[in-house]
DNA sequence: ACGTGTGAACCGATTCACAGCA
DNA sequence: TGCTGTGAATCGGTTCACACGT
């Protein structure tokens, strides 16, 4: 995480990140309200972040606010979608269409932020050359070809955890960067691919637990 | 996160229980290898753990391991499922059956693990009393009478977000002490529930971030 | 006067390094 | 000897507190 351009300091964490998007969530329902500055102190009320965890996280980018009144609302979503990098669209391919990537196809929350879904992978046979939307199901020996062909970057693994490394190889191979893993096994790619383990059973476990001990989490 | 009983120092992170998942994922496929036998560095090295850090996170709850040998594999399964409180069956409500509830409903990840999500509710009148696979969908107004009768700890929530904060507070107040939301809105309960927001489309813009840059994520 | 931007202080989590035991 | 268990050292992320700009 060396070499961020923009970044005055060099260190930011991944935590960062995350909370951008959480800010830009929040920002929208602001700017819906028809609210056009608002506070550090404000914003951060009712999302578990310190207003000055919120400035900071900012600060890593520039400054965006004016000192003694706030942050311009409008002005402030488009510089997070800036740095997000949501403000072009990003093609996705999904790996795998039983139950749980039928439903991601469909998923409402992956098109608000310029995120769409554009070709969908199976094996099964009876499956290929079906349509889910408006998306058809493409044979999995088609992979490398048709990424390579549309350019796509990232990926979704919802297979059977079995075949998930094996995909998660092939799909690196075709040229994507960034793989969101639902299949619940931890996979390994190259230092320069990114992966984000999504592992549902294990997150119940964590809430269990703590249920469990009758605890407080954060 | 006082008062731990089981544990020798007071300080565990809830970035501890989430290792032990994946230390009882990885177990058992060792397991399934006919491995009696494992150290700590020969299990850490496909999942971007230390060694160091497997020792410390069982440290919290006991020693498992004989100094010079290793842990014994079977063993220490039994004592992680121990630790987590998935040694007993665990009942799940669910809340919205769209396609991602849907989904969820079939995901054979969570049986797995003790995890069975028994009861199902939806709004919508054309769903209720319809059945998907085993469970019938209930009349989401019958929400708190269900659960207090099955005597149901936990819940998903998978509505769309402008109703996910109602429904958070409904699960509160029938009992429900974990709540894992799929919803993308942040939802706000009381200090003794324990709330878990799987934010799919953050997710995703944070491997935008990422592969935007063409940076390494840990 | 008010709220931002940020170096410094703090705090918690990870890693180190080694004593202790099989 | 080899690997665990763990206090001590380190590292990194969060919070504090205040100078600065409006």
């Amino acid at each position: 995480m060396k070499d961020i351009k923009k970044a005055k300091k060099v260190q930011f964490s991944s935590g960062t990140i995350k909370r951008l998007s959480l800010y830009l969530r929040k920002l929208k329902t602001i700017q819906d309200n028809n609210v056009n500055v608002i506070s550090s102190s404000a914003i951060t009320q009712l999302l578990n972040v310190t207003p000055a965890q919120f400035r900071k996280d900012l600060s890593y980018f520039g400054g965006f606010g004016k000192r003694g009144v706030g942050y311009n609302v409008s002005l402030l979503i488009k510089e997070i979608e800036d740095i997000l990098g949501i403000n072009q669209e990003w093609k996705i391919a999904l790996v795998g269409t039983g139950k749980l990537g039928s439903a991601l196809l469909g998923f409402e929350g992956f098109s608000k932020f310029n995120l769409k879904i554009t070709c969908a992978f199976d094996n099964q046979k009876n499956k290929i050359g079906e349509n889910i939307g408006n998306i058809k199901i493409i044979d999995i020996k088609n992979l490398e070809k048709i990424i390579k062909k549309q350019n796509i970057k990232m990926a979704i693994i919802a297979t059977p955890p079995e075949v998930a490394q094996n995909m998660a190889s092939q799909l690196v191979k075709a040229g994507i960067k960034g793989i969101m893993n639902f299949a619940p096994v931890f996979i390994t790619v190259n230092k320069n691919v990114v992966v984000s383990n999504i592992d549902m059973a294990s997150e119940l476990e964590n809430l269990v637990f703590f249920v469990k001990r009758g605890e407080l989490k954060t």
